[in-house]
RNA sequence: GGCCCUAUCGUCUAGUCCGGUCUAGGACACCAGGUUUUCAUCCUGGUAACCCGGGUUCGAAUCCCGGUGGGGUCACCA
């Protein structure tokens, strides 16, 4: 038998922005396309006209290639054509058509019928079968009414829907990659509508239909998806059709442990963006939460993911989403990153705490970002970090003093320093030069490091904990009035102690 | 409530299929120490888990049975 190629979907509905366990998911199926050479299609879930948010669709396409999740099919940027539907995304809402055929099929096969229950009735039945304890279920009320009958509502015009025909007493089965054999009982299962009075298919049918239409071999989606499984399942064996693969993932939570949702906020991929994580960290640590390579190593790029990934490294039981390790992730990939590609991370994040980027040298930039890098956990951390280079700080007096040491002999030291410096060649206050040169000059004197290098640190600062002295000195030194900036702030520190 | 899924440190997890090498390993977080002028980085060490009860076995985190906990789902939403 000729190997079946693998093509994955993703298949949002677009009722808001991406969210983190989208995608994971889009992530698994992507990952998945790519290690069997197969292709990975988007195809926009959007039958329900009330709940389609205008703009979800351009952020789920942006959001899915800033990560570099590019689909191969339904994407609609392909033959650089923009005519939604036509090339893509696939949207179903362009389909009705087909839905509306394949329930016609269904109909003639017996395996679906027109339902014309009022809401009203369906209500009625509901409170009935709560109050006899039973689970809500649609009675098959339209099921007896004659062809004859049928046809004369439809002629009338009557609204209806169409409705999934389940047989009684039959086992249902069906095997997940990551759950093994599922069995459920068709006693348990609902007539479902496929087809809604307004035309539009429900999920059921039209995710049925289109997966069977694009040739998915892979159904890869949420854990809760796995009660309406086997409704699917009937659908498939209706039409005659080979069911897919199905992979169901186990649910993202939060920290109680419930399924991560919306309404909890920050759970859009867009916010953590903002809050400065960066879209390989982020990635690569929603990659790890549900799936793990089976060894120690826990940084990986896309590239790298592609080639450890399997489905059966997939896990069983729900993960929580935790900050913590995702700060952790993050600042490593800061701390790889190149200089220049900070900056240009940084950038954004520098304007927005009113720095004014053309006004000093690239130089400069970089020398500060090469201090905070190891300092940063997230890109939005970065303005309120480095303000002291580009305004004087403003602290108060016990500040300078270091540990218990006497305020005189600090005020001393500083003046002693200042003096020093003003010794010094403006263009040696490189980091290098400035540390051997104070740290000899310390020793001559026979003065405590702690007694001068912190206060001159607090002094260039105005933080409890910041890069060192030299480091900062060297940076500054790269403006024109380094030299004076440096002096001017021991003074103000001098000041502020006499 | 019915149905379904699930169960190892606080969190992410390895180990479970093919019982012993598991006095249960790693990572994050936390704590302590080291380096250091502070912070961060880095290094070293530490606290911390097999849901419970039976059974099978010389031996069970691993196999069987029964509980319990947690979650999902029961719409003309997806």
């Amino acid at each position: 038998m000729e190997k079946q190629e693998v093509r994955t979907r993703f298949a949002p509905s677009p009722t808001g922005f991406l969210h983190v366990g989208g995608l994971r998911t889009a992530l698994y199926e992507f990952l998945w396309a790519r290690k069997n050479n197969g292709k990975f299609i988007l195809r926009l879930e959007d039958t329900d006209q009330e709940r389609t948010v205008p703009g979800a669709l351009e952020n789920i396409v942006q959001t899915l290639t800033d990560f570099g999740l590019t689909p191969d099919e339904g994407f609609y940027w392909d033959n650089g054509v923009k005519e939604r539907g036509e090339y893509g995304p696939y949207l179903q809402s362009k389909r009705l058509d087909i839905y509306k055929k394949h329930a016609e099929e269904l109909i003639a096969k017996k395996a679906a019928y027109y339902c014309f229950c009022t809401a009203q009735r369906l209500e009625e039945l509901r409170k009935q079968q709560q109050a006899e304890k039973l689970p809500p279920k649609y009675d098959k009320h339209c099921l007896s009414l004659s062809s004859e009958e049928v046809t004369q509502k439809l002629q009338k015009g009557e609204p209806h829907v169409v409705r999934l025909n389940v047989p009684s007493d039959k086992k249902i089965r069906f095997t997940d990659a990551v759950h093994g054999e599922i069995e459920v009982s068709s006693n348990d299962i609902d007539d479902q509508i496929l087809l809604k009075s307004n035309g539009f298919p429900t999920y059921h049918l039209s995710v049925v239909v289109d997966d069977y239409l694009m040739k998915i071999s892979h159904v890869i989606r949420g854990e809760e998806w796995i009660p309406s499984t086997p409704k699917h399942i009937l659908l498939y064996s209706a039409f005659g059709w080979e069911s897919p693969q199905f992979v169901h993932l186990p649910l993202l939570l939060n920290k109680s442990r419930k399924k991560l949702s919306k309404r909890e906020g920050a759970v859009a991929v867009r916010d953590f963006l903002e809050k400065g994580y960066l879209p390989e960290a982020l990635l690569n640590f929603v990659a790890l939460l549900g799936w793990n390579p089976k060894t120690s190593e826990e940084i990986f790029n896309l590239r790298e993911l592609v080639a450890q990934f399997s489905l059966d490294k997939l896990n069983k039981a729900g993960s929580v989403f935790d900050l913590d390790k995702l700060d952790w992730l993050n600042g490593m990939y800061l701390r790889r990153m190149k200089i220049e590609e900070l900056f240009a991370r940084c950038v954004p994040y520098l304007v927005k705490a009113g720095v004014n980027i053309e006004k000093y040298p690239k130089q400069f930039f970089e020398k500060i970002l090469l201090l905070e890098q190891e300092r940063l956990k997230k890109l939005s951390e970065v303005g309120e970090r480095v303000g002291y280079f580009f305004a004087d700080p403003q602290y108060d007096a016990p500040l300078l003093i270091w540990k218990n040491a006497d305020k005189q002999v600090i005020l001393k030291n500083l003046q002693a320093l200042s003096q020093f410096l003003q010794t010094l060649d403006s263009t040696g206050f490189s980091k290098e030069v400035l540390e051997r040169k104070i740290k000899d000059w310390i020793a001559q004197n026979n003065l405590k490091t702690g007694e001068v290098l912190w206060p001159l640190r607090a002094a260039l600062t105005g933080l409890e904990a910041s890069p060192g002295p030299f480091e900062v000195m060297d940076a500054l030194a790269v403006l024109p009035d380094g030299k004076e900036i440096i002096l001017k702030r021991i003074n103000k520190a001098m000041e502020l102690l006499f």
